[in-house]
DNA sequence: ACCTGAACACCGTTCAAGT
DNA sequence: ACCTGAACACCGTTCAAGT
């Protein structure tokens, strides 16, 4: 029987060291999320940073949809679960600084947000966030309120802050100041001209964690 | 001299009837957005709802983008801008009140807070919340983080429900549900589930506020 | 089980040309 | 001043076919 000629076997090989995976396909969709932003994610562009064919994507994910909802979760895989403390205030203001970080360091990932949000990563990090609030004694409406309200404020600040910071978000900070005579209250008070966003956030997440106070029971 | 052929004057009267402007673009659009959503506003579907050419709407606008910025902008026109009246709690309340009712009557519009929001109508709202803001004592960093916090706790509120309302989140929710062991306090707690939304926006938003008294000088 | 190429039905946008 | 059609350089996704 005749062996096969060299160039299968060089092609067998060069083929089987990297055996595509959901794993390698998601790590490569947040790098080029993150050096390219959302725009420029494409299967084919992706595939392609993957040496692989453009379809080839498809046997492990259905849709592009997929690659962004896995990429989303992956962003809150590195939010680290803090140890509960027993102060509740310590407990959410861990959480929800990491996550914010998080978001930060993936900028792309918070206009994502607008999707179902039931990754395995999302799901632990938002069960922390209701047992920290339930432990402190918010139930029912109370909780609903305070969940709700703090996962909110998290993701709006994110939101916010990669807008602003963004190319569009400078050349529209600049196009405001032009209109002094239209918004006179924005412009002398610097709105989207911030510099201090984390201290803002950090007060504003004390101040709504000052006015739930008085929904625990 | 000849006169011209009939179908030639026929052309003319039914070109002239409407004259394509910038404003009848974005009515045309938002209607398209109401109903069929983000993925399926197509420049070229677009146009061929306002009987053009698939490459006419270029005159009057630069890409598919300002479209989109423009849409965002519309519905914020719909904001009514409250009479102050020396509460800045009602004030706030007031406008924030209408500016979710906004974003719920057009549910794709959440998802495109993501790109800056410069356009004259959500800035007169942005220059109203200030203003009040202002009125009732705040100033400096306790400004912006009052304005920004709001701001984030309206757009946040709104585009967690729209998604939680959406077929995919109805999904997701159920979904959730299977997964008791994994996420007990979510699935106990009716995380996703909820069904008074309004009452929870209402409470976070009075909570938040109570936060912020605090920091009015 | 995993990967490929060809092909389908679209996109946004440019530009020379028309009226 | 406003509109058009043809054309360019892409898209996401399907599917029969390969190994």
């Amino acid at each position: 029987m005749k062996d096969k000629p060299v160039w299968q076997r060089q092609r067998r090989a060069a083929r089987e060291a990297p055996p595509l995976t959901r794993e390698k396909i998601v790590a490569e969709a947040v790098a080029l999320l993150d050096e390219e932003g959302t725009a420029k994610l494409t299967m084919r562009r992706l595939a392609q940073r993957l040496d692989a064919g453009p379809t080839t994507l498809y046997w492990h994910v259905d849709t592009k949809d997929d690659v962004l909802d896995l990429a989303l979760d992956a962003v809150f895989g590195e939010v680290v679960l803090p140890e509960p403390t027993g102060d509740w205030r310590a407990d959410v203001r861990a959480l929800v600084t990491g996550w914010r970080a998080a978001m930060l360091r993936h900028p792309w990932s918070a206009a994502l947000v607008g999707r179902p949000m039931v990754g395995p990563n999302v799901l632990a990090r938002t069960e922390f966030l209701y047992a920290a609030l339930v432990r402190a004694g918010f139930t029912k409406a109370a909780l609903a309120t305070a969940a709700h309200g703090l996962a909110n404020y998290v993701t709006g600040s994110a939101l916010t802050l990669t807008t602003a910071r963004s190319e569009d978000g400078l050349v529209a900070a600049e196009y405001l100041v032009e209109q002094w005579e239209s918004y006179p209250t924005l412009v002398d008070n610097g709105h989207l001209r911030e510099e201090d966003w984390d201290a803002v956030f950090a007060q504003g997440l004390e101040s709504f964690m000052d006015g739930l106070e008085s929904l625990r029971s």
